[in-house]
DNA sequence: ACAATAAAAGATATTTTTGTCTTTTATTTT
DNA sequence: AAAATAAAAGACAAAAATATCTTTTATTGT
């Protein structure tokens, strides 16, 4: 569904949505052991949002990434645009480069009707709003 | 969603079903023409749908691929499974191992849903249910 | 039996994804 | 100013996915 490397940045912009709160900054090593995921490899994968402006970070002690309120409003949904492209929001299912409603593949109207649900899904889930369950070991981002 | 291999495999199963009606057979060549594929990359994928007797095939001048009436029967899904396996249909969205109803991601539920939407379509579509619409080119297989 | 055909099998190549390691740059604290 | 810290950047490595090419085996028609 997504790529290694999105499921990574999901994981990670939620972890650090909960854990930067009031200014705080998440180090890198942090993430990587909260949401276990290499760390190099995160670190990549977060240096690429941080050019993209989806979430901040500084250098130096005390530094580390973080996410302004604003940014808390973005959605899943905007992490795997970045991340994976749009192609799961409007590619055709079976990798037709031409498919659309007048040139359907087999499966484009009910696969598309899924789609849809999976993508308004996605735009709704917003960064900040599993921080309460999170704290409350309702959900979970590892293992 | 699929990958390219499973893409291939449904397009190819799907256009081996219109092919092949009363007895016929058809050629790995005619299919890779037909769905748009690449001819030795297809090849290897019916081989291995072959060995797990999801097709059937036969060697020599007038040999081709095939699905006999009993395989008509089988579903989307079916495809997906022997070749993407089934962490499509069960994986976790956010790649957690663990991830379970007692100890669920954060987009656990609503995901789960979504996808279990997405495999009762791809049971319901078999694949001899294309052919006619196929036949009158109101669905396609290539580009 | 022989030649022609077509899939099966095997080997190899390329590209993309995933993961690691090292060096550099920016920032803060002392 | 110097030392410590932490992300940014760059180079490299391993694994998986995708694609191509060649040889072998089975079958058919002559």
């Amino acid at each position: 569904m997504f790529s290694k490397t999105c499921e990574y940045a999901i994981r990670a912009m939620i972890f650090i949505a909960q854990k930067s709160r009031d200014g705080d900054k998440v180090g890198i090593k942090e993430i990587a052991k909260g949401i276990d995921s290499p760390v190099h490899f995160i670190a990549k994968i977060l240096q690429d949002l941080s050019r993209k402006q989806l979430v901040g970070s500084v250098k130096g002690p005390n530094g580390g990434f973080y996410l302004d309120k604003n940014s808390l409003k973005y959605s899943l949904a905007d992490i795997v645009r970045v991340v994976d492209g749009d192609k799961l929001f409007s590619g055709c299912g079976l990798g037709l480069k031409q498919c659309s409603e007048t040139h359907p593949c087999p499966i484009h109207h009910e696969f598309g009707k899924i789609r849809r649900e999976m993508h308004a899904m996605l735009e709704k889930a917003k960064l900040g709003e599993f921080t309460e369950k999170l704290e409350k070991n309702l959900m979970f981002l590892k293992r």
